[in-house]
DNA sequence: AACTATTAATAATC
DNA sequence: TGATTATTAATAGTT
């Protein structure tokens, strides 16, 4: 949108590249901006530059956004929650194609350089890049754990809710009965400890159930 | 841009709203790719609606991107804990005693082999050691993890046979009701707390109910 | 970095 | 919703 069309394809000519990427850069930043502070919408947007700049935007923090899409995806993904039960055989056959290819693109970001040639520096840098390969790996594997986790929060929450219903229910079986008869008051001890739960039930003059659930 | 110029903020009717927000976004996630292939750059856009609604866009993959992001973060931090963008040049007197005390650790790690005659096939075996390293506190991070899905299933499994049990007291009330038994006043605490979810109902002259479901 | 001739996006309208 | 269009906004090429 300027002096002539343009196609959108990589542009070859490197400084006409960047001074593209910059104005465009800042016109995509500010777009965000805008629908994010118009539309009342949550928006994070991560920008490598072909350098490996990092620039980014986010309406509110980057983390929480991400934080907030992973739980986001988890809850959808309730439909097919199981674990796998290899996890760390396929994580590491990722590793394995993983190590291969920044292997590539390590020698590529060092020109080719021989490794033998690099300096301890260079090498410091590497092997932080190498360090930080291992969580990549075990990453993948959480969002999948957290995911299931999740689902099963999610499913208990539900299954809470139900909890909460029935005993309305209960109750309003109680007030339909006080109307034509009459009932004493009771006492309630309060709840001994946070990290018990347990569910007592006087039932009818005879009953009494009482469960108990584990603690997490 | 359009028939009228309108101010960059809220817009208070939820229709407007969403029309724009679809136009927008539409148009953000254009530009973002146009960026993205014009420029060879990495991009990747999360958005919610303010209906909690997400979409997104990643020129490659949105894990590889976050995960991209958190690794160049990471080596920032580490390569500046103080202000000094060309630290591979100049500040060599403030690089030396780290570097130092990497080569050492790297040097420890090798059994005191030296780090530039590292071949590629020895890096990865120093890889392979990391990754080694990684996975013994993966592994007890994961214990903990399975510890957590565990003890969550169980309690889902309670849960539910809890469920169970609270729909055959609502039938016991029900037919309680109709044989016409008697019940006077009733008294319910409000709900106290947060973290814990208490319901007490009195029933027919004898009956206590209690339950108590700690919080996750 | 500015400047502008254009193109692109979009607010209002239908 | 979807299409149209009068405007405004973004930006490609230029200086």
């Amino acid at each position: 949108m300027a002096r002539k069309k343009i196609p959108i394809k990589k542009i070859d000519n490197i400084s006409a590249r960047q001074v593209t990427f910059s104005k465009r850069r800042k016109g995509l930043f500010k777009k965000a901006q805008e629908l994010s502070t118009l539309c009342d919408a949550e928006i994070a947007l991560t920008v490598f530059s072909s350098t490996s700049k990092l620039f980014e935007y986010a309406s509110s923090s980057m983390e929480h956004i991400i934080e907030r899409r992973t739980r986001h995806l988890a809850i959808q993904g309730l439909d097919n929650p199981s674990i796998e039960p290899q996890v760390g055989r396929d994580s590491h056959d990722m590793l394995r194609s993983e190590v291969e290819d920044k292997t590539n693109e390590l020698i590529c970001r060092f020109n080719g350089k021989e490794l033998q040639g690099l300096t301890i520096t260079e090498l410091q840098k590497l092997e932080e890049l190498l360090h930080r390969r291992c969580t990549t790996v075990s990453k993948i594997k959480d969002e999948k754990i957290m995911q299931e986790i999740n689902s099963l929060k999610t499913k208990k929450a539900e299954l809470m809710e139900e909890n909460q219903k029935l005993k309305q229910i209960c109750l309003l079986e109680g007030r339909q009965s006080r109307e034509s008869f009459t009932c004493s008051s009771y006492d309630f001890p309060s709840d001994n400890g946070s990290s018990d739960t347990s569910l007592k039930l006087g039932l009818v003059h005879t009953s009494l159930y009482k469960f108990t659930l584990s603690e997490l």
